[in-house]
DNA sequence: GTTATATACGACAAAAAAGATCGTATATGA
DNA sequence: TCATATACGATCTTTTTTGTCGTATATAAC
């Protein structure tokens, strides 16, 4: 049920990776396929979405590549799943592009429940920084500044 | 990556229905899954599962069934979760049982991000009561009883 | 210009997980 | 003793996820 979906490990792997370069550097998937044993075009097929929402810039060519576009500590664990598999919903029903309507409309009596759980989910991945998973020593929340007090924590 | 398992799903409605009968009230699965739509064998699956863990009691026999057992405010949605489905676990690698060894050992750069989300999903879980779920009018903590403050807190 | 290397993207195939069902055993109230 | 309920192992089906193939496009290096 909370198993991490599989692109949106293959962007932690790249996002990782790509942290650790000096700025400017590129990445080019063969290189993250190569290091990390990640499948070639689906690694691709995420760094492109990531790349065509801002987060990352791309360079295509020989030597081409991509690096990191965007502060990630403002960048929300909520915002990264959202590109890469679109609107967290705990149910089908909470999806309104997907819900084929649901057969037990009417006689379902845990709408309500399973709305609240999807409510505290989406909280929970939006006060939740894509640097602070990367980098466990400071816990950030997206869209602020990380404060002293916060920085200093320790890790685990 | 965030769907509801059906088990879990039904074992919210099954204790969302229990909850609204008077004490001692027994439900049957057949009760559950004609009002509801529910797979019988399914949901009978659940709801063994639940009183094999003591959150349930059953009465075996002709108008048998099913009834509540345990205080709801005090059984956190990890627990429902684990009982059901086992620990939880975002990667394979971090649930020792199911892991059949990790085929990037060695090269992985992401088992402290995935641990780091893994702890911060189970103290989520862990901090959410069944209770607060079924009925969101009171938001309590798992293990401790609501306070009055708390207890007054408007619905969504 | 040509070539090597990279991203871009649609369509399809394979694998894994989730879900439902079948069959049978056991308990018990009417 | 029969109708109705839980108990539970095994298996089949469906759905979802994941990976692959083929092709187009961009561009730096030569």
């Amino acid at each position: 049920m909370n198993k991490l979906n599989r692109k949106v490990e293959y962007a932690l792997i790249g996002l990782k990776h790509m942290r650790a370069k000096t700025p400017g550097e590129l990445t080019s998937v063969k290189e993250l396929s190569q290091t990390y044993g990640v499948p070639f075009e689906a690694a691709s097929r995420v760094m492109q979405v990531l790349a065509q929402k801002g987060v990352l810039r791309s360079e295509q060519g020989a030597h081409g590549g991509y690096m990191i576009a965007r502060d990630l500590a403002r960048l929300s664990f909520h915002d990264l799943t959202e590109m890469l598999l679109g609107p967290v919903a705990v149910a089908r029903c909470l999806d309104e592009e997907k819900d084929a309507g649901c057969e037990m409309r009417g006689t379902c009596n845990i709408i309500s429940p399973v709305t609240t759980l999807n409510r505290r989910l989406l909280e929970f991945y939006k006060g939740l920084s894509v640097a602070e998973l990367l980098e466990p020593r400071a816990r950030q929340t997206p869209q602020a500044a990380p404060t002293l007090e916060q920085e200093v924590r320790t890790e685990l």
